[in-house]
DNA sequence: ATGGTCGTTTGACGA
């Protein structure tokens, strides 16, 4: 929920801003679309970042999230990928993509814009497949294009989000047993080293933040019971510049949202928010 | 440990 105080000095108007921000990969927007009005409905986020959202652009719900509150800004191509923002808090200067001056990506997974004074990207950094695959070289190319981007389009002085799926655990304790992820991906040194491109520009794991030690995650595995288990990896990722970070007041892993009937099956990410409790001030 | 389950451009492929 938005909460403004106007407190007017001489000639500086500033507003204090609890913002909540969701990242969540839907796997396929159009699946999970009851789900979604239903998780917004209930959590109330200013700003929802989606991945894997499965759709072409000429088929994205906008009147839907409209209905709700919401400016939509997407990025999609269909079958594969696709990403989303959607905010009741503004949303100015869009963006997709690494911009101008980065190779740019083939598949439909970043776009940025500014909410409420943060500038926030949704990613969707590619899976990998395994180490000797060439995806997983697309995937650490990616990550160096992010941190590229990301010297671009916002400083480290100013509020930023950069939230989505990583397809990384950043830690050991972020996966349910370091010893399954050997020789794979998303636990491997490089892509790792990647993820530390973002921290040494500033940024900071928010939800790490609020739960120092604990294992928990963000994404099961659908088959094999493997949500039951405990057998998950926490790679769904709201890293926010120093501003965001000395504001940020609560992170949540929603993991009852990873539940659910095979007539309605949840996506196999559960959503991860933020509340950052921040102010902007306009002369 | 292994096999298992979702989604999509219906069916092989990606996750």
């Amino acid at each position: 929920m938005l909460k403004a105080i106007n407190i007017c000095h001489t000639k500086l108007l500033t507003w204090f801003v609890l913002m909540r921000i969701v990242t969540w990969n839907v796997n396929s927007l159009r699946a999970r679309l009851g789900r979604i009005e239903r998780w917004l409905a209930a959590f109330e986020p200013d700003v929802a970042c989606l991945q894997e959202t499965k759709l072409a652009d000429d088929a994205f719900p906008t009147e839907i999230f409209e209905g709700l509150g919401y400016e939509c800004f997407y990025h999609g191509q269909g079958r594969w990928n696709g990403v989303c923002i959607l905010s009741r808090v503004g949303l100015e200067n869009p963006m997709t993509g690494f911009g101008a001056e980065i190779e740019p990506d083939r598949e439909a997974r970043l776009l940025w814009a500014t909410c409420g004074g943060i500038r926030v990207a949704s990613c969707y950094v590619p899976n990998g497949r395994a180490l000797d695959h060439a995806h997983y070289q697309y995937k650490l190319s990616w990550l160096d294009r992010l941190a590229a981007a990301l010297e671009v389009q916002a400083s480290p002085s100013e509020p930023v989000i950069v939230c989505g799926d990583f397809n990384v655990a950043p830690e050991d304790k972020d996966v349910y047993d370091p010893k399954a992820f050997a020789d794979s991906t998303h636990t491997s040194t490089l892509e790792r080293k990647k993820l530390e491109l973002l921290t040494e520009w500033g940024l900071v794991d928010l939800f790490r933040l609020h739960h120092n030690g604990d294992s928990l995650f963000s994404w099961w595995d659908y088959r094999a019971g493997s949500f039951y288990k405990h057998m998950g990896m926490r790679i769904d990722l709201l890293y926010g510049s120093p501003p965001v970070a000395e504001s940020c007041g609560f992170a949540l892993i929603d993991r009852n949202e990873r539940k659910g009937p095979r007539q309605d099956p949840p996506s196999d990410h559960a959503p991860v928010f933020v509340d950052i409790d921040h102010s902007i001030s306009i002369k």
